[in-house]
DNA sequence: GCCTCACACGTTTTT
DNA sequence: CGTGTGAGGC
């Protein structure tokens, strides 16, 4: 008996066709992993190639680190020789080592999204560009778009000519591009093109790693864009034994580039590919695969496939319909409770999933009210929180000063007095002495004379140097941990102070930041030597997905992106409206590929479901602040009425009253008035909506908080207190601060400016209004 | 340089 | 609805 003997006909000869390019079109739920490690593990055990001549690519960390486990438990001997990883991790490894050809420094930094726009914002500055014409999201768009195609700057100011708006995204890539090499960073879409450059302009360099990787696989491929299919190529294209494992109706990325091309046209790259299909489904039951079939059938251009199943006829499709949102996220958590009471199933087999990440407030708003644990997964993601954004741009300073982002953005955080006016001095400074804008401020002395702001950079400086310092300690002596490096830092810069200052949020922020120093210890045990460079680095390659914990028994919420490649016993697919899902925007746009591209991230919904889909609908919503009437999305009337067991009424089936319900009737009912359906749901109306949401609160001002609130909802502006019960050198207490000493009052047109020296958090300046000061 | 208020803007989806 | 940004006062 063989690893092999439980593979599938199909299964075994994606195995053992090693020689050659192989296309392996896999549906969903069909075994491909299993596939793919079993195929790694002949390669290994029966071919005897070499452990490190196979190269394994993935598109999330965590879908490489699952792979990476089943492989080290086939393989055995050698397996931590196999290169598992991302597109991303593989480029930054070999980036690393040989950027320093392309005129980069080997330390160089990444961009996120956020760093991106910093860098944008600056750039239309300095080139005057209106960004109300030229937004900067639509900017960065397009040279990410570019990127995905291996577009250079060069290349697409020629392709510009002419054109006065592509001529000024020229000018602006060009820009960006020059700005970025100067503060010695990538972004994410450079990550791959620049490891395509340096292929391509050294071919020593593509011919060891060709060498290297003899043996070439990859995951996901429906979903690899123009520039990673040419990375593939350039590797493969010595020994050809590449092996794309994808399935054409799974591509959701096409917004970021994913050409779908790379996988129907496979063949014409590879005439001399095996093309193997399986089309087994060993997650789902029939009526849910039926369902996914029916779906999908209404895509054109695909290739054709049909999945079935043994696993009998299981459940019908439960399809429910309510009111509003706030009834969908009763049912579905009720549901679950219910789930887990009757039927003994676990939270963990439950996942929720949504168009878009707002949705996930409700639903999580409704868990929280039923005591329900739950996860959600992405949203705002960990790494882009302000409080982690803020130490890690410390730790790149400390790491590479030559990048600007960071620097900027933290000099004057917590507040050192050193505002534009004076980043601007040093600016001109380093610009015109050719150094980085860290260097000048190094420099201040020189270059502001003995001026005040200078004296106000040196203990920034310092801060920085002092670490640096310390950090070229050799090891096992002085040189501080990661771990304990930014413990010192947060203490040393009196962060926790002002994040106090900042908002109400500070509690949270500070846990979030003892998370970043647990990540930096649990950096440290997984590697045998630390270097912070490389923790940067793992740290902004992380996606949400990634640190999802599938043990924990709490419910998973996620959007439809992310749940692409996982399975759960019961799946939820909230909010199933037209002009939700599928998005406006594709309903709205001429071009069908758009809700095409959407009808397959429904396919993708209902294939996670391994026994029981239920779909929801919503009659209202409310989308940033208004109302929103929508017919039940063209997904659920595309899956035939037997497969489900519930009907969609027939106000929806023809094609008119469906176009109706697109359109927003926002005004043109009231929105008092609920949408009562008579008496089939009682409990709507007698339900208080608003305890929904967590209540603010307003702490214990009394009269003055009253009055603000009286003032607000009015829009009339804020009134003084007529008095204060306080006076100067009298005990007051405050909300944050405790108790204080009041040491002057100030008398202004709309308020009382106080001054107070608290015991514990020393002296602040505070409107009277806003305060809620309370004598004691 | 800092703080407040007013308003404009946005939503797909993410490595 | 919530956030982020820019103008204006202090």
């Amino acid at each position: 008996m063989s690893i092999y003997d439980t593979l599938n006909r199909e299964q075994k000869q994606a195995v053992t066709t090693v020689d050659g390019p192989v296309l392996l079109l896999a549906g969903a739920g069909s075994g491909k992993t299993r596939a793919l490690t079993h195929r790694i593990a002949y390669l290994i055990g029966e071919m005897g190639v070499q452990p490190w001549n196979v190269l394994a690519i993935t598109f999330t960390n965590k879908a490489a680190g699952e792979m990476r486990e089943r492989v080290d438990e086939l393989v055995g001997f050698g397996a931590d020789q196999i290169w598992v990883s991302t597109f991303h991790a593989a480029c930054m490894r070999i980036l690393r080592r040989y950027i320093d050809r392309l005129g980069f420094d080997n330390g160089f930094t990444i961009y996120d999204t956020d760093d991106q726009k910093t860098v944008m914002k600056g750039i239309c500055k300095r080139l005057d560009i209106d960004t109300k014409t030229y937004k900067e999201r639509m900017l960065l768009a397009s040279i990410s778009s570019a990127k995905d195609k291996l577009i250079g700057v060069r290349e697409y100011e020629l392709g510009a000519a002419g054109d006065y708006q592509k001529a000024v995204c020229a000018k602006v890539y060009r820009e960006y591009q020059e700005t970025l090499q100067k503060n010695n960073a990538l972004d994410f879409d450079d990550i791959i093109m620049k490891t395509v450059e340096l292929f391509k302009s050294c071919p020593e360099v593509l011919d060891s790693y060709q060498e290297r990787f003899r043996y070439i696989m990859v995951d996901e491929y429906q979903d690899t864009n123009t520039a990673q299919f040419e990375l593939i190529r350039l590797l493969a294209d010595k020994y050809r034994n590449l092996c794309v494992v994808g399935d054409d109706d799974q591509s959701i990325y096409r917004f970021r580039g994913a050409n779908i091309r790379n996988i129907l046209d496979f063949e014409k790259y590879f005439p001399e590919a095996t093309v193997i299909k399986l089309e087994q489904n060993y997650r789902s039951t029939q009526y849910i695969l039926d369902a996914a079939n029916a779906v999908i059938g209404n895509n054109e251009g695909r290739k054709d496939k049909a999945l079935w199943t043994d696993r009998g006829a299981g459940n019908r499709v439960h399809f429910r319909q309510f009111d509003n949102a706030y009834e969908e996220a009763e049912f579905i958590a009720g549901d679950i409770a219910r789930k887990v009471k009757k039927e003994g199933a676990h939270y963990k087999d439950c996942a929720v999933l949504y168009r878009t990440n707002a949705q996930a407030r409700l639903l999580e708003e409704r868990m929280i009210l039923e005591g329900m644990p739950y996860n959600v997964v992405g949203g705002t993601n960990f790494y882009s929180r302000m409080e982690i954004k803020d130490i890690l741009a410390y730790l790149k300073t400390i790491d590479n000063g030559r990048d600007e982002v960071a620097v900027r953005r933290i000099v004057n955080v917590p507040k050192r007095g050193i505002g534009p006016a004076t980043l601007d001095k040093l600016e001109d400074y380093a610009q015109l002495h050719d150094i980085s804008l860290y260097e000048a401020m190094r420099q201040a002395d020189d270059i502001m004379g003995v001026g005040r702001t200078a004296a106000k950079l040196r203990p920034f400086v310092q801060l920085i140097e002092d670490f640096r310092r310390r950090l070229a300690e050799p090891e096992d002596t002085e040189k501080p941990a990661i771990a304990e490096l930014i413990g010192e830092i947060t203490k040393r810069i009196g962060y926790e102070e002002y994040l106090r200052d900042y908002d109400d949020n500070d509690e949270d922020r500070m846990e979030n930041v003892a998370e970043l120093i647990n990540k930096a210890v649990s950096y440290r045990e997984s590697h045998e030597t630390e270097s912070l460079t490389e923790f940067l680095e793992e740290v902004a390659l992380v996606a949400d997905i990634d640190n999802v914990d599938g043990n924990d028994d709490r419910v998973l919420l996620m959007t439809l992106h992310s749940a692409k490649g996982l399975e759960f016993p019961n799946v939820y697919m909230a909010g199933m409206e037209d002009g939700l899902f599928p998005g406006f925007m594709a309903i709205a746009s001429d071009d069908p590929q758009e809700v095409e591209e959407e009808r397959r991230l429904a396919y993708v919904g209902i294939t996670r479901a391994m026994n029981d889909l239920t779909l929801t609908y919503a009659q209202m919503r409310m989308v940033r602040g208004e109302t929103q009437y929508n017919a039940v999305s063209r997904f659920v009337r595309e899956i035939p009425a037997q497969l489900m067991d519930n009907a969609v009424p027939k106000k929806y089936r023809s094609e008119e009253s469906v176009l109706a319900g697109l359109s927003r009737l926002t005004g043109a009912f009231s929105k008092s008035e609920p949408l009562s359906k008579g008496g089939t749901l009682p409990k709507a109306s007698a339900r208080p909506r608003v305890s929904l949401r967590p209540e603010k609160t307003f702490g214990a001002g009394g009269v003055d908080s009253l009055n603000r609130l009286a003032g607000v909802s009015k829009g009339a502006p804020v009134q003084a207190p007529e008095a204060l019960d306080y006076g100067t050198g009298e005990r007051v207490s405050h909300v944050k601060f405790g108790e204080g000493t009041v040491l002057k009052i100030e008398r202004e047109p709309r308020d009382y400016k106080v001054t107070v020296n608290f015991d514990k958090a020393g002296q602040k300046i505070m409107y009277a209004s806003f305060a809620k000061l309370k004598r004691v």
